[in-house]
RNA sequence: GCGAGAGUGGCGGAAUUGGCAGACGCACUGGACUUAGGAUCCAGCGGGCAACCGUGGGGGUUCGAAUCCCCCCCCUCGCACCA
């Protein structure tokens, strides 16, 4: 019987649907629940191999769990805001809606196509105002409890995009979408008051074991805590000056203090200067410098003094107070004590400008050299601190900030590299900020009766400003508040908003009165697998996980976590072709010898290295061909058995090739003995004279179920294929042996449903199956089946391999130890006789000489 | 520079805890079937004639190390003047 995937296929899929074979029942059901949840996709146009391995990788997940008895949630959905819309939009003129649902539709059936086991009736797409109503109740109901303000600030700016972007979404100074430099600019801005829960968001990472321990180190880096104390130094006439430290054990070492060019009191320091042009130019070029973001890896250390002092808190020393160029104004107070001696950016800045280098730490165990060449940024002694001079570093740290605090001229103090997230975007496609501007009430959030705030989707672009912010029929309003004459917000929410929250809609997908229902919320949750890509690890993780505590304070949630266990999956990786500089696509190749020609030019071409696929290098291989060639289950079982999960895949055609083989000869060896199955449909069996293929099918169900549960899909089907290897050796003649072979075809099927659905779902229907295999129990093991009556012991001498014995089961230590006795192994021994004999239970013996 | 991860045949990758290194697949070689084979099935496949040698290199712990410890090399990723 041939395997035609094309027909088959379509068929499964189509009665999964119809039975409603996976949908999820929440609190209505008595099972257990699962869920498990992969980052939904942004409607491109087109699913890509990245899709197809992080879905088939859940799927595996999820169809097994279902097959364990539990009560599944599987959902998809659509992350449907977002920039390319527009782009999209401007260059073929259609509405980004428009252009959004065309996408969808299309990806839907591509992953139709892929046999997903996902529950379609829960399906979302966030650019519906079904879906965004609810996040503009979420954004009134934070700004009422004071998580939501609006601030003019700095910010990162790409000029391509039009936008302003997140601090998480720069990368080395570009934007993480089009690669364009980001640039400094200073606008009114939207901001969500995660820094509030910096503390919480990095205390609670101590409490996901089921997370990459490299996700949460990333995510410790980007919330950044320091320890340490906000130190007051006053100016001249008497203002205050705070600097932050994490190490005031040397604050008796100060010599100057550096102020970024940003801070608020450098305009009025300029305005008093004596050489104000020259301060002026020196301002101007470090600002530029900052706001262009170059990412230079060690650039020049500049300062301009002030012209001012400072007063040293404690010694009540006039100490230079510098414009410094490496001093960052967003972090900490922007103004830094400098101590030359024990830090290193202080010290070069220090040689510079022939400032004083003041030791106040010695290591324990040594004198410094003096002069220093470099800082001494160890821990060790205070010295030269007056009433401090002798304490421990860490000791110190306390004693000066005890001494500030109770001068009243310091304070302890933590500081956050987390920045409030600003989420105001200047683009039309996303979520409408439901804020009204009215020049009576100020900032007024819009009634929540009248949500949704709604987005107007029959728009005509022109360039590349948002359509709505020349739209009155958009931003005129009247104030909620004074019925006034009012002008809405015409900015957008980051879609990463979107996205903190879908997990949850997923739950209760249809509520038209509430986000969701509290209840099935917190039964679904939180998520117990989650899977997409390690790029997510800050952004989108962080955000959600801030979008969870907040929603626990608000009350919607009883959860302050939302997913219990993350895997980050690898990239799909292939080698890309070129022909001069032009980049070719796979089937635009010919191979002759082993070497690969342009079929359009016959020209040479050389191959690139690995690197993960992307169109623009045309190193991609089309999901939909793939599916074309060799069926959906040939494309899902490669991609999982060439490489495990977390790490990168690399594409291989020849590696296709095998995986389709092997699900050929699965098809091959049931088809060919349909009769014989259908002889002992659902016989247990007994191993009798196929005793050892009997284990060994016993031994495959406990091994497959184990490498599932631990993401081990590769090894999970190596198993599987080596069952079926073993199944193609026997040739089974009597009942019993028929018997055997039956059930270890069927377990084969039965195994093998998770990775490659729709043929195992035919072969079951073919044996006679009356039910849906992918509703059936996951085949079990006997745990008495998986042992033999005999079994084989290492024998090494002096830790070397020197022979195997087999022994029975139930054979101790001493009876194993005699058998290895009775041989002679006197040739291996150094001393010629016997010292010692380690023994390992069932797997070694050492003999020792 | 700091932090994390990795380095195993010609290739992708196996080896829950320190216990047979190289499962499984690809490529390759040989055989069977065949008018034919780029189909299918079967067999072989780290190096070395051997003793032996082999998990990036060097040292160590141990009866025994891919696995643990120390030093070094290389690659990938994240962060990068964060005071």
């Amino acid at each position: 019987m041939e395997y035609r995937p094309s027909e088959l296929e379509p068929k499964w899929q189509k009665k999964w649907m119809d039975d409603r074979a996976f949908t999820y029942h929440g609190r209505k059901s008595d099972k257990r629940k699962y869920y498990m949840l992969e980052m939904f996709p942004y409607p491109s146009g087109r699913i890509h191999m990245g899709h197809v391995r992080n879905y088939s990788i859940g799927d595996v997940v999820a169809r097994y769990w279902t097959r364990r008895g539990y009560n599944v949630l599987h959902p998809i959905g659509w992350d449907a805001f977002g920039l390319p819309a527009e782009n999209a939009a401007i260059e073929h003129k259609t509405a980004p809606a428009v252009w959004t649902y065309k996408n969808i539709d299309n990806m839907k059936s591509q992953l139709r196509k892929l046999g997903f086991s996902y529950d379609w009736e829960r399906e979302i797409a966030t650019c519906r105002p079904e879906y965004y109503r609810w996040e503009q109740l979420f954004f009134i109901e934070m700004w009422e409890k004071g998580l939501v303000y609006k601030k003019e600030s700095e910010v990162n700016w790409c000029d391509k995009c039009a936008t302003v972007l997140a601090n998480e979404q720069v990368e080395e100074g570009q934007c993480w979408r089009c690669d364009s430099t980001v640039t400094k600019k200073k606008i009114d801005q939207w901001f969500f008051k995660i820094t509030a829960y910096a503390d919480e968001l990095l205390r609670d990472l101590d409490d996901l074991p089921g997370w990459p321990d490299h996700v949460k180190e990333m995510q410790r880096n980007w919330i950044g805590k320091s320890e340490g104390a906000y130190i007051d130094f006053a100016t001249e006439d008497g203002r205050k000056l705070t600097v932050f430290t994490t190490r005031p054990d040397t604050l008796m070492g100060v010599t100057f203090v550096s102020m970024a060019v940003e801070h608020p009191l450098a305009n009025e320091i300029l305005a008093t200067a004596t050489e104000k042009q020259e301060m002026a130019a020196f301002i101007e070029e470090v600002r530029s410098f900052h706001a262009a973001n170059v990412r230079d890896d060690n650039y020049e250390k500049k300062g301009y003094f002030t012209g001012r002092h400072l007063i040293h808190p404690v010694t009540g020393a006039k100490v230079p107070l510098y414009f410094a160029n490496f001093v960052l104004a967003n972090y900490g107070t922007g103004v830094v004590m400098a101590v030359p001696a024990h830090d290193q950016r202080d010290f070069e800045f220090a040689q510079k400008y022939g400032l004083p280098v003041k030791v106040v730490i010695e290591p324990k165990d040594k004198k410094l050299d003096l002069p220093l060449t470099e800082a001494y940024t160890e821990p060790g002694v205070m010295t030269d601190s007056g009433e401090f001079t002798g304490a421990p570093s860490e000791e110190g740290k306390k004693k000066v900030s005890q001494w500030l605090v109770a001068h009243n001229k310091g304070a302890v103090g933590i500081n956050f590299r987390l920045r409030d997230w600003g989420i105001s975007r200047q683009r039309y496609w996303g979520c409408p900020i439901p804020m009204v501007k009215c020049d009576k009430c100020g900032m007024v959030p819009v009634k929540k009766s009248d949500l949704p705030v709604r987005l107007p989707e029959d728009v005509r672009f022109s360039g590349v400003n948002s359509p709505i912010k020349s739209m009155p029929s958009f931003y005129e309003t009247t104030c909620p508040t004074c019925g006034g004459k009012a002008v809405r917000e015409t900015d957008t929410m980051d879609t990463f908003v979107e996205s903190s929250w879908y997990h949850l809609r997923y739950c209760d997908p249809h509520n038209d009165t509430a986000p969701f229902d509290k209840g099935e919320v917190d039964h679904s949750m939180p998520v117990d697998q989650y899977i997409g890509g390690v790029e997510h690890a800050v952004m989108h993780l962080l955000y959600t996980r801030f979008f969870t505590k907040v929603l626990a304070d608000l009350g919607y949630v009883s959860f302050r976590e939302p997913v219990k266990n993350l895997l980050t999956q690898g990239m799909v990786c292939m080698e890309s072709y070129k022909a001069g500089d032009e980049y070719l696509y796979p089937e635009e190749l010919e191979w002759r010898d082993g070497k690969p020609f342009s079929i359009k030019n016959g020209a040479p071409v050389t191959v690139g290295r690995i690197e993960k696929m992307s169109k623009s290098k045309k190193n991609v291989i089309d999901p939909d061909k793939m599916v074309a060639k060799y069926g959906a289950d040939t494309a899902r079982l490669f991609i999982l058995f060439a490489s495990p999960p977390e790490k990168d895949l690399e594409w291989s055609a020849d590696g296709v090739e095998g995986s389709s083989r092997f699900i050929a000869r699965v098809w091959n060896i049931v088809t060919d003995n349909l009769d014989l199955i259908r002889a002992f449909p659902d016989d247990p069996a007994e191993g009798g004279p196929f005793a050892d293929l009997f284990r060994k099918a016993h031994q495959t169900i406990q091994k497959v179920r184990d490498e599932i549960e631990r993401f081990h899909f590769n090894t999970g089907i190596a198993a599987i294929m080596e069952l079926t290897n073993a199944a193609y050796k026997v040739k089974p003649a009597t009942d019993e042996e028929k018997r055997v072979f039956a059930f270890v075809l069927r377990t084969i099927v039965g195994l093998l449903n998770p990775f490659a659905p729709h043929m195992t779902e035919e072969l079951h229907a073919l044996r006679g199956g009356t039910d849906l295999l992918s509703a059936r129990a996951f085949p079990d093991f006997r745990p008495d089946a998986l042992i033999g009556d005999t079994k084989e012991i290492v024998v090494q001498v002096n830790g070397k391999v020197r022979d195997k014995i087999i022994v029975p089961t139930t054979a101790t230590k001493e009876e194993v130890e005699a058998a290895v006795r009775a041989k002679d192994f006197s040739k291996f021994l150094n001393s010629g006789s016997i010292k010692k004999i380690i023994y390992v239970p069932d797997k070694l013996l050492n003999v020792v000489g």
